[in-house]
DNA sequence: GCCAATTAATCAATTTATTTGAATAAATGC
DNA sequence: GCATTTATTCAAATAAATTGATTAATTGGC
């Protein structure tokens, strides 16, 4: 858990240019399709340095001509864009009640989906399980394995254990009875020879909205995300930051200072213990409706069933104190809201949020961050972690161009744009 | 105020040398004195590449030799540090109260300083007094302008506008009656003909933490700045944090939700409407004892004056609950609290504050943030708001690696690493 | 006291990226 | 029909890090 300082490393022409390859995918990727001149301006490289990469991200396959357009005299430009069958990636979410697995191509369209109902598997069913997935919706998109740049794993968090801000073992989380320092990262990429990423659920849905949703453009904002329980994820200046302990924006933990009578019988009372499915989905059995799945909660709202909705509007109240919160200390550009609950919840969520907060802010606050809904609806944990692979591959991060020591491991499958 | 969405911008050759030249400086202030290799080994590079900046930072009086060590075989090893003298920078912490002027060397020494008590000040008389200030701060360390590398001016936050997370202007500022859109960079920085950096004199108290205090080897921490008012500052990942409107870590007009009975009267209670120097003496002063500066808070502290612990114990009960957000929703390395009370009182503060907040922690948690008193004392602003130019020309952050255009304004003042 | 081993630092040549300036090609507008 | 404009690329130059060899200083063993 001791995170040191991270190290004063230098950079390289290699690692200078690898930076330049990820900062020319994203451009296309966001503006795109846009010809090497445009790329040039835009990234304030030369049009001979674009014309060199831009090259080789043809002869990969992740770029591809788009077409030809005039704008007034000269040589028409050349449009470049992503090739979204350029690469793959897998996202499977797992939690207690569910796994959800998509495979999503480079431009972030779902193109195969599966899901179960499950309840609480132990470490090596769920190893298995995973494994099958990924075969299966590799299978189902007939491609081979080696198009896959990489497999996300999505587990209800705290998960407890991070390395350098990289989860890799999983240790006690709450959610998960059982698991107590399970390798998922290592047992998952031996079986399958591929890169495996695992994160917490929020903080990936944070993840799959910075990188393919609304948070495209939006280079600091706090997603609020509702699955089995409550999660948070923070994305700043376009990264998502984890905190020291890797628990940073964990809401579900934060300690309620006011107690309402629906908290009046918890010892220490927080978000999380009212606010999440197995307590609502208890409550609404005590008065006969019965509920396996989020989705059935539409149904339910759409009759104004009253447990429902005093459930929404107690435990929005109960969240408007800690968005205040979010807004004074982190100051964000937007607060997305999504998560595993039908999108008409969501939205009378933020609905009465935007009533409520006006008259808790001090007044003279200039501006206050936009709510917004999220874009990836129920799906928005698995379109998370499948997004960590390509993230991690293509994100123009500081990081990527921090020079390696000659004798790291093999960077083969980790960083497949060291073909450049 | 508002913010794009930062540009992709490439990196080339010669920003990427900058960075590793930024790499090299860090390294050797952090740990120095070094020798080449050891630099080598800490930062990635080969030990070509060291000798080839070192050689350039020594021709530039930035570094000097300092010893000759052995350990074991072989040949000696040349130790490299930091010349002290190599470069100079001034800070100005101006509030309604006071201002104080600093010289500071390039290892963070103050070499000069110079206070005066004044009261709301117009713009013009400001910036004449800061000029002022300036060249007498000069004129007693017996060195010219050009040894200078910049002025930080630092105010009470929150200051309004920023442009690209940099404060150029100042707008409204709630504690500055007055100064509307006064433009004191342009208008300080051409008087003076030194680079100017303006900065909330909570962030930059946090910066200069961060910088050469505890923080040097702390990545990711929140500072609780008490000056007139109460402010915070977020350094995370090394760097100051501003938030999307500038107002990070704006402790002060947070909301507060419990309603103590101190806060009865007022409308929309918040934090800074109680926890103010002002408003302390206020309280003082209808017992009779007349306060004019906080260093006189030590003897009143000393003697137990009851009105002044009241203060201090109701100020941080209703602290506590803020420092809670902060670890839940940051989850910072730790937490420092510092500014222009005398230490004994910020040490009280924070013993009180150890104390009350294991009770209010949901168990579950696995570690919690350091609370810690800040190491520079009551000069923590302006030797914070003077750190500003050095961090600027020194600090290895990934934006000094991007790539400027052509014919961008001439960077021989602001960036004076452009000799290499 | 000598010499092999070791280490720090540098020199010289090589490699690999961007940059620069010229060239080519395609389309427009007069 | 042709000068102009623009996108793109070619070829040479430039500038950084890298590599391998070299030098120098010192230790430890005999």
């Amino acid at each position: 858990m001791i995170q040191l300082m991270p190290m004063l490393t230098g950079t390289n022409l290699q690692h200078a240019k690898l930076y330049n390859v990820r900062i020319v995918m994203e451009t296309i990727r966001l503006y795109g399709p846009l010809s090497r001149v445009e790329i040039a301006r835009r990234t304030n490289l030369t049009a001979q340095t674009v014309t060199n990469i831009t090259r080789q991200l043809l002869k990969s396959n992740l770029i591809v001509v788009r077409d030809q357009i005039q704008n007034g005299r000269g040589a028409p430009s050349v449009l470049l864009g992503i090739k979204p069958t350029g690469a793959y990636s897998i996202g499977l979410d797992l939690d207690e009640t569910h796994l959800t697995g998509v495979l999503m191509d480079l431009m972030g369209t779902i193109r195969q989906r599966k899901s179960v109902e499950i309840s609480l598997p132990s470490p090596d069913e769920a190893i298995q399980l995973l494994e099958s997935f990924t075969r299966e919706l590799i299978a189902l998109e007939q491609i081979t394995l080696d198009r896959v740049w990489g497999v996300g794993v999505g587990l209800p968090g705290p998960l407890g254990v991070s390395e350098g801000g990289v989860v890799t073992n999983v240790f006690n989380p709450k959610a998960l009875a059982g698991w107590n320092n399970v390798p998922v990262v290592s047992l998952l990429s031996q079986r399958l020879g591929l890169p495996v990423f695992l994160e917490n659920n929020a903080s990936a849905a944070a993840i799959g909205e910075r990188w393919f949703g609304a948070g495209r453009h939006i280079s600091t904002f706090f997603y609020v995300f509702f699955g089995a329980g409550l999660g948070g994820g923070l994305i700043m200046n376009g990264q998502m930051y984890p905190g020291f302990t890797g628990n940073a924006g964990e809401l579900g933990y934060f300690p309620v200072v006011r107690t309402d009578a629906t908290l009046r019988g918890i010892d220490r009372p927080h978000l999380g213990a009212y606010f999440n499915l197995p307590s609502l989905y208890a409550k609404l059995g005590e008065s006969g409706v019965k509920i396996s799945h989020p989705n059935e909660l539409e149904q339910l709202y759409n009759e104004k069933n009253q447990i429902l909705l005093d459930w929404i509007e107690t435990g929005t109240d109960q969240l408007a104190p800690f968005i205040l919160g979010i807004e004074y200390l982190i100051d964000p550009q937007a607060i997305f809201f999504g998560g595993r609950l039908p999108d008409v919840i969501i939205r009378s969520m933020v609905n009465r949020l935007q009533r409520i907060l006006p008259a808790l802010r001090i007044d003279a606050r200039v501006a206050s961050p936009e709510l917004l809904c999220a874009t990836a609806g129920t799906d928005a944990a698995s379109l998370g972690v499948a997004t960590l692979p390509l993230y991690s591959s293509f994100a123009p991060v500081p990081k990527s161009m921090e020079k390696k020591v000659k004798n790291a491991k093999a960077t083969s499958k980790t960083n497949p744009l060291k073909a450049f």
